[in-house]
DNA sequence: GATCACATGTAAGAAGTTACATGATTCT
DNA sequence: AGAATCATGTAACTTCTTACATGTGATC
């Protein structure tokens, strides 16, 4: 059961949002700012097939369309393992080699968990990744003198990326709680 | 022949700066920067095979060492196919589901093909994330009102990287040109 | 003598890629 | 009628993950 690709979570999401047929999802990945996943015939439908055996999503013809249409629909194991999916704690391993997995995850959070759970994904994404910034910074410094210069460039710009990374989390920290105090 | 994987690359473009054992290639991938790679004797060895099959490397027994080493050098054909992978255009997929490989391929460019080239493939780099940029503005400002608003921030943390390695790109060419007036 | 670091591998399984295959419906 | 789009799928191949397996040499 805990068992599942990034594609897989993607696709849980998007039908968790509005339920959807293989090619509604694949429109999705072709067409929108999910490009980053394929939408190719062979990751999409294997995937549902999965999710469809593990019990996580149910496909259903679509008898308003004349087509042969199978709509998904998420069932309720489906929405406990998202739901688990999204709650998992953001490590120092995530913020290093996942950066994709923890921004899906925080792309589908606030709808599903709430803004309380998104700040708490904001903070705990923040502090790990401004744990990680000057480990970096240090192995710049001692290593640059070994290093190739577009090497050197190369890193540079993963460290650029982590300090826009934080101050991305802390700008939309902000943004949640002033919406916290506008409701108030 | 034109087959493989990025890790396949990484191996190839360390191995191109010193000759190395496997063990060798999983520590850097363990204890450097280049973490982002998996160390695991699963991926790396197979990897490795592969290489030789294609003839890209070679592997000799370390007679130096007492050890079971087997210390991999680049063959004639794996330079070139090295270099072939180094000049590839940079193209707006690229740019957008492949920026991992292309920050590999930079960090390995200037000891591979010189100052010239790396600045070539800045140029392209600035430009095709350039265009890109306005695009997810727009998708951004026409589809935010049906978004939900971690959706939404999570787009703008996309936008906000591909605008810092656009001023990462700039500056670096900024580097490249600086150092080409020290030089005369 | 035990443990740690060195050093290389294999096997099973998961998941993606590319390419092919098929058929229905709508538009021109 | 032909082309484009809708819609789903399979098959072969590649590669990665996790876990297991094995043995050497150095250090405590």
């Amino acid at each position: 059961m805990e068992n599942d690709s990034l594609l897989g979570f993607a696709l849980l999401g998007l039908i968790h949002q509005q339920p959807m047929s293989g090619y509604d999802l694949r429109k999705i990945f072709s067409s929108t700012a999910m490009g980053s996943f394929s939408d190719s015939p062979g990751a999409i439908y294997p995937a549902l097939r999965r999710l469809e055996e593990r019990g996580l999503v149910r496909g259903k013809a679509d008898e308003a369309a004349s087509r042969n249409r199978r709509v998904f629909h998420m069932t309720t194991d489906g929405q406990e393992a998202f739901k688990a999916w999204l709650k998992q704690p953001v490590t120092r391993d995530d913020v290093i080699r996942r950066t994709g997995d923890l921004m899906l995850r925080f792309a589908f959070m606030d709808q599903a968990l709430g803004a309380k759970r998104a700040i708490r994904f904001l903070s705990q994404f923040a502090e790990e990744t401004a744990d990680y910034i000057p480990i970096l910074k240090l192995y710049l410094e001692s290593h640059a003198s070994e290093m190739p210069l577009s090497g050197r460039l190369a890193l540079e710009c993963g460290i650029q990326e982590y300090e826009t990374r934080l101050r991305w989390a802390n700008a939309s920290i902000a943004v949640y709680e002033q919406k916290r105090k506008e409701k108030k």
